[in-house]
RNA sequence: GGCGCGUUAGUAUAUCGGUUAGUACUCAAGAUUUUCAUUCUUGCAGGAUGAGUUCGACUCUCAUACGCGCUACCA
């Protein structure tokens, strides 16, 4: 029986260990954010990895994507790739060498061995033997070092054999698991195979050798990662074991998974195209397919507020708080306070972060992100003007994005006027009162809005009409819609000169 | 199939054996806003099931059900 209760006491370093075969998934933002906010809390190291180890899922351009993801979201690597650091290289292609020397290390030792069985073989085994697995009741009977004389072994290797080197797996072990967030798990070593640690085919090890010689190497103290780890972390305990490293292995903490919004199953890319929501921090064209997935940047989310929607998922401060910065997110982190449970990821509740933070923010920050869309759209226009629009809008919008279609009737003039709007305000004498209104408009010299707004009450109150219908028919011919700010606010913004000429438009269009 | 993990309202969660089971989102109603949105108030709604331990269980134990993960020369 082996088990790893002992209290850590070494500096805290932890890791995000991505490999990149795709953009980085919402569910390794979540799995950065709790690695970096325990780095945080504890004074501790942020390493980012690259785990690389499959040539066959490489995907260019990956790797950048990983970065400027945890760029934009404000999560801070300490170490790592594009950093650097004492304990690199980040990147496991460039480790061969040492994973080399771990495998003879274990080969040596006879805590692994070789095999030489080629995948066809492999395949035809498990279609014969029912719940195949490689392991020590069928070891025995399969082309390895265990079976094969040294001469055997040597000739096969010199001639260029592929062979890949597996774990001896001793079964009739209990190994237990004390996993900060789950507590105890036992698991016998009996239903562990022999894991390919390394393979001659490419010269790689593969995640398991990989992940447990870097974290020794880099001194990790605490690998936080995805439930989806937990049932192999019995071999990388084994493996700890045999190369003489148990007594500094990091303490475990595993994840719980980010389920679907409905229906079954964890969170997947396709999900977010069939709900038509981001999966992905930002957007991502596939370089083979040409595929583009949308982004949460793209789609006008806050890095803030994403990141405060993503750590209630699993996490919670033990009292009711819900908005946090990241600076509070990290001095409230613990990984005691994590469920067990996988949580589903709901879109809605992220809408109503975002629109928070988007109230929260300065009106100038905002601008800057809306000031680019509005030149797209070709308007040329003052960057104070957009403050001022911003001013008003903003806390009428759940997203950046929707900030073109909500106000762009600042910038330019309707092209057209909203049915149901015109159905209930631009009736009866609707036009009449509205050409009356609009040659007061032009006697006006300030379009101040506190100034505007007082004298247009008084001219409707001398002329006795009702004041709704007054100010929402003038609001139909300025904004095309029933929709926006104060009136007043917006005919200060517009000016005399384009206010009248709205009015002059619409009259003539709807009379 | 085997092994492991999980299960409080529709969703995210609080509760470390004693509560009218709290909060937020969503939804509904009302108020405010002479538009819309915001905002405010109120409301709807929950311990998977069955045993056991206990004076007392959402909380501990076991079983069942359901869900999920892993079971690759992928991570």
């Amino acid at each position: 029986m082996i088990d790893n209760k002992t209290e850590e006491t070494r500096p805290v370093r932890v890791r995000f260990a991505p490999s990149p075969t795709g953009p980085l998934h919402i569910g390794g933002v979540r799995t950065a954010l709790y690695n970096y906010l325990f780095a945080r809390k504890n004074g501790g190291d942020f390493i980012l990895r690259i785990e690389d180890t499959d040539t066959t899922r490489f995907v260019p351009g990956a790797e950048q994507y990983i970065v400027d993801s945890l760029k934009w979201l404000g999560i801070e690597c300490d170490e790592g790739i594009s950093i650097g650091g004492d304990s690199g290289p980040y990147r496991q292609s460039e480790r061969k060498e040492i994973y080399r020397e771990c495998v003879k290390i274990l080969l040596d030792s006879g805590r692994a061995y070789i095999a030489f069985d080629t995948p066809q073989e492999l395949e035809a085994r498990r279609a014969e033997i029912p719940n195949f697995q490689y392991d020590s009741t069928i070891r025995m009977s399969m082309r390895n070092s265990l079976t094969m004389s040294k001469n055997e072994v040597k000739r096969l290797k010199d001639s260029g054999a592929q062979y890949v080197v597996r774990m001896l797996i001793e079964p009739g072990c209990d190994i237990i698991i004390n996993d900060i967030i789950r507590g105890e798990v036992v698991v016998n070593s009996s239903v562990l195979d022999d894991k390919v640690l390394y393979k001659s085919a490419d010269d790689m090890p593969t995640y398991h050798m990989a992940n447990v010689v870097d974290d020794h190497y880099m001194q990790i103290s605490h690998v936080i990662r995805g439930e989806e780890w937990l049932p192999s972390t019995p071999l990388h305990m084994l493996l700890y074991k045999a190369l003489g490293w148990f007594d500094t292995m990091p303490k475990f903490a595993h994840l719980p998974l980010l389920l679907k919004p409905e229906g079954r199953g964890k969170l997947s890319k396709r999900d977010g195209d069939r709900l038509g929501f981001p999966v992905f921090p930002l957007e991502w064209k596939d370089p083979v397919e040409g595929d583009i997935w949308p982004g949460f940047r793209e789609r006008g989310y806050l890095p803030e507020a994403l990141l405060n929607f993503l750590v209630l998922l699993g996490w919670n401060p033990g009292n009711d708080q819900e908005l946090m910065s990241i600076d509070e997110m990290a001095s409230l982190f613990t990984l005691e306070k994590c469920g067990k449970a996988g949580a589903r990821f709901n879109y809605t509740k992220l809408d109503w972060f975002n629109h928070e933070y988007i109230k929260r923010k300065p009106d100038h920050e905002i601008a800057a992100l809306f000031a680019p869309v509005i030149a797209q759209h070709g308007v040329d226009i003052s960057f104070e003007r957009v403050v001022k629009v911003v001013q008003m809008m903003k806390e009428r919008v759940n997203f950046i994005t929707e900030l073109w279609a909500k106000s762009k009737f600042f910038f330019v003039p309707p092209l057209k006027y909203d049915e149901k709007s015109l159905k209930k305000w631009w009736k009866d004498k609707a036009a009449e009162t509205i050409s009356e209104l609009c040659d007061f408009l032009e006697s006006q010299n300030s379009f101040d809005s506190v100034i505007l707004e007082q004298a247009v009450m008084e001219w409707i109150e001398t002329r006795g009409y009702a004041v709704g219908r007054v100010v929402n028919a003038l609001r139909v011919a300025l904004v095309g819609a029933a929709v926006g700010p104060k009136l007043f606010l917006i005919t200060e913004f517009l000016g005399k000169e384009e206010t009248l000429s709205r009015v002059r438009r619409a009259l003539s269009m709807l009379s």
